[in-house]
Order: structure tokens, then C-alpha cells, then sequence
DNA sequence: CCGGGTGTCGAACGAGCGTTCGGCGTCAAC
DNA sequence: GTTGACGCCGAACGCTCGTTCGACACCCGG
């Protein structure tokens, strides 16, 4: 059918349009005024297409989600070398970040926004992301001999570094992707397992 | 007088519980009668301390920004060896942020909030601190040798380490500040002047 | 005893919110 | 040519929002 097709290629387009209005001004502070404005529809013709506010910032959250954890699974399957898979995940999540600049910002800044059923299943998708993360990081240690730091603390500051950049990052700038997604890696991996830093220069590290 | 003093602290107060409940909610699904519920104030009894929700946040967000630059000024103070200024600057981050977690997310995740003189003056603090990380670093590149990555990303990539443990980490949890804080500090550095790590196992990032 | 500043409050205002409802045109199916 | 689903809309509803206003108790200097 393809009543079937340009409906849903609209209710794309609309949740593109969304997406870009919530990463600017923010979840809460848009309203479904502003979003038919945006988007060139009525304002009772959103509810056409999605039947509450919550469930559009589910739908964008939810599908960016789901894509991300696809376009990974395609990125580390058939690669042996623990390293190289943490490479791809990184530079996975930052291209497909810079390439998605206004979901993904939702998807980061927004987290908090969702709640009950909604919320259960964007963390779920969420946890599997993690451990998929966190599993590597372990074939890493046995590559590499052990980490230099606690393996959770080490996810989550990964996280941190690469989902930090929707606050300065911009993907039309002088920095490309390649670079930024280069530059974590090796940030990441050279204090994760690379040579510490000698005790003569940092004392104050080798107290505790 | 005695009167002021009161005063500033029953405003202190109000800004504490406002903190929190920003911190939980968030600044936008916070409404005015919320807080008032939760500070034991009557709602238009908040408008006899405050001028407007607006500057709530602006006096919350304002004063933890120059609690936060006081206190890394003075860690920083006399200390000669750049690397281990680096470790103050990171310590007093965390650890500030340990100890004022509620404040500090709202200055993180609600930095979007605030417009015209209130974001300018809160950004003017915050391009204060970033310059400071920022020589501290060059400081650190002129003892330890060439940094492996570009310091502004360097920069960002850190705040982004430390910024983000709003989403995850729980100061009452049994992960130590101190802890949190090496960790940070080793993976950081280890990877922004350490030895980088062998292209045996990791081909693919000198590739570019 | 009295007058004015200080701290607090209940009640109300106008605006904007998310959502609903009834209806209208279009177009393929019969 | 009639029917009914589809896509879409204007108008309205009930509610909550940030903010204001007038008033009331309290306390201290005169």
C-alpha cells in the first residue's frame, strides 16, 4: 500500500522537524504550537500523526536509539581485535552523533524527560548499549593487561567525552569527525592501558 | 544589622531547595508553586526574595560558578608543577561537584536556560574557567612534551568527563570522590602526554 | 502608645499549555 | 454517483503557569 509508505515518510519528516526544535530550544519549552509551526501542519494535525507530546519525544528518542545500536552492531561484527572494536564503537558513536547533531542531542539532554513504559524502554535500549561497551572494554584488558582505572568508571567517562560534545561541537566546522573521533580513542586508550604517567611527575595520583 | 543577615540566609536556603528540586525535575517542569511547596514558603511569599524565576536560576547557577572558580584559585595557588596543577584542577572539579551535586547539575544541564545578561554573565565565569584549564594545559605540553590531540578538544573532551557523572554517579554510593577523581586524572593525562599506545594493536588510528 | 518597615500570605489575573471534537474536502472503490 | 476512509483543520476546553496586588501580623524606634 502506499497510503501505508507516505504516511510514514511524513511522520518522519515530522519527527525530524521535532527533533530540531526540541535540540534548540529544549523539551519542555516547546510547545505543540511551536512544533505545527515548525513543521507546516496544524496544530490539531500532529495528533494525526502521534498521540501525545510524550510519545513524540519517545518516537524520536526511541528510533534514534535504535539506530545507533544498529549502525554499531554492523560496525564491530566480524572484528577479532578488542582494540579495533572499541575504535569502531567510538568513532560509530560519533559519527552517527555529528551526523545526527539534533536527535542525538535529544536523545542525551532530553533522558530525564520520558517516564513510565516510555522511559522503560529507551534504558533498556540504553543498558544493552552499555554492557555491549563494557564487554569490550574487558576483552581490552585481557589484550592489553589490566586497566589503569575502574572499568565502570572508564564506560561511563567514555561516555561522558563523547556525549559531551552536543554542548560545543559543531559537525559544519574546521574539525572533522575523523579528527574528534581519533583523538578520544587515543585519549581514552593511552590512559586505560597505555603507559602510566611516571610517579615523579604526579605524585599526588599514587597516594590513595 | 542582623536583618540582612537573615535575610541572606533564609535566601540561601530558598536557593539550596530550589537547587534540589531543580536538579531533580528539572528548571522547566519546575513550577514556582513546587518550590514553594517544598521551601515551606508561601508562593508569593518566594517573590519578596526573588525578582522572577528566571533570576532564581540565575542566582543559583551565578554563585556555584564563583564558589567553583574561588575554590579552584585557591587549589591551584603556589603550586609550580603543571601537571600537578592539572590534578588540583580536576580534584577540586569533582570533588565540588560531590559535595554539591544538585547545584552542579542544574549549572550543567540547565546552562540553556538562562538568556540576555543573565546567560552572559554566567558564560563570562564559564569562559574564565575554560581559559584556565586551558593554560594549565599548554603548562603541561611544554613539561611532558607534545600533546597527542588537539587541546581544545583535550579541553572539552575533560569537561565532558567531568561534567557528565551527573548522569550516573552517586556521591553517597561506594565509589569515593578520591577514586573518581585519580581515575579521571590518570585517564586523562595518560592519554594527553603518556606513552601512546602501540600501532601493533591498534592500526587503525594512525592510519589518518 | 504609635507608625512604618519587614516578612508573609490568599486570591486573583491573563496568558499559554496539551488535548479533543466535529466537520470539511479529496479520492479510490463499488 | 454514492460511500467511506483518509488527511487535515479551526475552535474550544480545562488546566496550570509566572506574576501581581492588597492586606495582615510582627517588631522596633519615637
Amino acid at each position: 500500500m502506499a497510503h501505508q509508505q507516505a504516511h510514514d515518510e511524513k511522520l518522519d519528516a515530522l519527527l525530524a522537524a521535532a527533533a530540531r526544535v526540541f535540540a534548540k530550544r529544549g523539551y519542555h519549552e516547546t510547545s505543540m504550537r511551536d512544533l505545527a509551526r515548525e513543521s507546516g501542519v496544524s496544530l490539531s494535525g500532529l495528533y494525526y500523526y502521534v498521540k501525545s507530546k510524550d510519545e513524540l519525544l519517545f518516537l524520536i528518542q526511541d528510533r534514534s536509539f535504535a539506530a545507533v545500536l544498529a549502525s554499531m552492531e554492523e560496525a564491530i561484527a566480524g572484528i577479532e581485535n578488542p582494540v579495533e572494536r572499541l575504535a569502531r564503537f567510538i568513532d560509530n558513536h560519533l559519527d552517527y552523533f555529528a551526523s545526527h547533531m539534533a536527535e542525538m542531542k535529544v536523545l542525551s539532554h532530553e533522558s530525564g524527560a520520558l517516564s513510565g513504559d516510555f522511559l522503560s524502554q529507551v534504558n533498556a535500549k540504553k543498558r544493552e548499549y552499555t554492557r555491549v561497551l563494557m564487554d569490550i572494554l574487558a576483552d581490552v584488558e585481557r589484550t592489553c593487561g589490566a586497566a589503569h582505572v575502574n572499568r565502570r568508571i572508564a564506560t561511563y567517562t567514555l561516555f561522558g567525552m563523547m556525549n559531551w560534545i552536543y554542548n560545543w561541537y559543531d559537525p559544519l566546522g574546521d574539525l572533522s569527525v575523523e579528527v574528534l573521533s581519533q583523538s578520544i580513542c587515543r585519549l581514552f586508550l593511552g590512559g586505560y592501558v597505555g603507559m602510566p604517567v611516571s610517579e615523579s611527575v604526579m605524585p599526588h595520583l599514587t597516594a590513595g
